[in-house]
RNA sequence: UUGGUGAGGCGGAAGGUCGCUUCCGAGUAAGUCGGGAGAGGAAAGUCCGAACGCCAUAGGAUCAGAUGCCGUUUAACUCAUGAAAAAUGAGAUACAGACGGGGAUGCUGCUUCAAAGCAGUUUCACGGAAAGUGCCACAGAGAAAAUACCGCCCUGUCCUUGUGACAGGGUAAGGGUGAAAAGGUAGUGUAAGAGACUACCACCUCAGGAGUAAUCCUCAGGGUAUGGCAAACCCCAUCCGGCGCAAGACCAAAUAGGAAAUCCUUUUGAAGAGAUCCGCUUCAGCGUGAAAACCGGGAUUUCGGGUUAGGUUGCUUUAAAGAGAAAUGAUCUUCUCUUCGCUUUUAUGCGAAGAACAGAAUUCGGCUUACAGCCUCCCAAAGCUC
RNA sequence: GCGGGUGUAGCUUAGUGGUAAAGCUCCAGCCUUCCAAGCUGGCCAUGUGGGUCCGAUUCCCAUCACCCGCU
């Protein structure tokens, strides 16, 4: 698990997730809610959309104020965050994605959420690359 | 040595990989590469203040609000030196802060017949209850210029001659009620009693002394008048304009409307000659109809205000944490510490789990709350050893 | 960041400083063949810690929890 280590730096895939990768416009929110695909899991709830091609896929996470004081939230938009940048290129990239986390994602591990994450690409049809396992 | 009270301090360490924010350098630029920096003792709660900013503001008073024993002292901030934000020096202000002192209060111990005194310690938002109003349940005779229930004493009457009953009067020493009963104790005095009188104490007033002050001490006099509650209303003294970085400053564009100035247009409308107006001609229209100005319409410029999750700034510095719904991370290895299990006579070894509370948002000081574990000091206790 | 408000029984609400009230709920009994309804009785509370006071749900201070507004 984890980035694969070994190969120069030229030749591996990109890991890097800018801050501007996130998606930020109100209206964008909205219209995900109202208009994009959603689907549940343990940890969290996903709301996303396919954008046409070649456009750069944005993300953003939403930890609530009922899931803890500020170090739980942080941690879990980390966790959440994290992810999203380690599987980057296994889902076309071209996907707007809002990830909501939930109560049961206190105290957990990036294992777990990798595990959870991996489960949801799986189980919508999202996941293209495959090669690493 | 153990566990405990109080005070102070620390708040896991090193490295690898992949990332985030920002600055500097390389690079035409982008991608990229190298280097530097990147949460706390409480960053939290927002309880109390201050700086800073804008608006308002002659001066005074009232209302409302806050504070309330005394002294000393402390920040950002401002000024000076300085290349400088560093550092040094000077100045100034604040809190329910810190330190020290005074007074009151409860508890313990000792002394004393007692009142009280001394020592240790707890607590105190600690001006005024002899300016006024109000309240003091229940109990109790009586709860504030008070009161005669049981009692005590005197006088009178009666007869059952008992220290009896009734009536009148005196009396706050005793009992009882209560949180609190109108100075306390001892004595004189008296029919019984009473600050009625005396001594000491307490209280009040005046004078002197000590202390920066709060306050304390001493002497003299007064003669009980002054119950408690002001975190009840209130009185006195002091302080006090409001809103807050979502304050505010600058800039930009679009949109609708306002004001001013200039120009054009119009007298029912259109066309023509003419620099323009008046006027004229032609056509259409109207029962007829002239001139000037205003109003109206249009264009340009200027001004002022509003709106917009607009931008820059305020703002985090040249020695740099930081302005975006908000970075400071994830994971692995080793070490450290704690707990549990197994093994071992013990030491130890192996395995597993865990390492708190908590995340900067203009700045600063204080307070309060949360906090695993460790270290230092002080105090008293227990155990062991010398 | 700034400002405001509320905590009383399991729930919803009362309550002048002097024994904390009501409705629904729950439990027991009566009534009924049984249930419901009805009747009778009972259980259960001032968020926490201090202070003022003889005495505090009430007054004051601190603290904790929750809710709301400003954009």
């Amino acid at each position: 698990m984890g980035a694969p280590v070994g190969l120069p730096s030229s030749q591996r895939p990109g890991f890097r997730l800018p801050h501007d990768r996130v998606l930020k416009v109100q209206s964008d929110f909205e219209d995900l809610k109202q208009n994009g695909e959603r689907f549940v899991t343990r940890y969290f709830i996903a709301n996303w959309r396919i954008e046409p091609q070649g456009t750069l896929g944005k993300y953003a996470v939403i930890a609530s104020k009922r899931l803890g004081n500020a170090v739980v939230r942080n941690r879990v938009k980390r966790l959440l965050r994290e992810t999203y940048r380690l599987h980057q290129h296994e889902f076309s990239g071209d996907l707007t994605l809002i990830m909501v986390a939930r109560k049961a994602m206190q105290n957990k591990k990036l294992a777990d959420v990798e595990r959870e994450f991996r489960f949801f690409l799986k189980k919508t049809g999202l996941w293209v690359s495959g090669a690493e396992s």
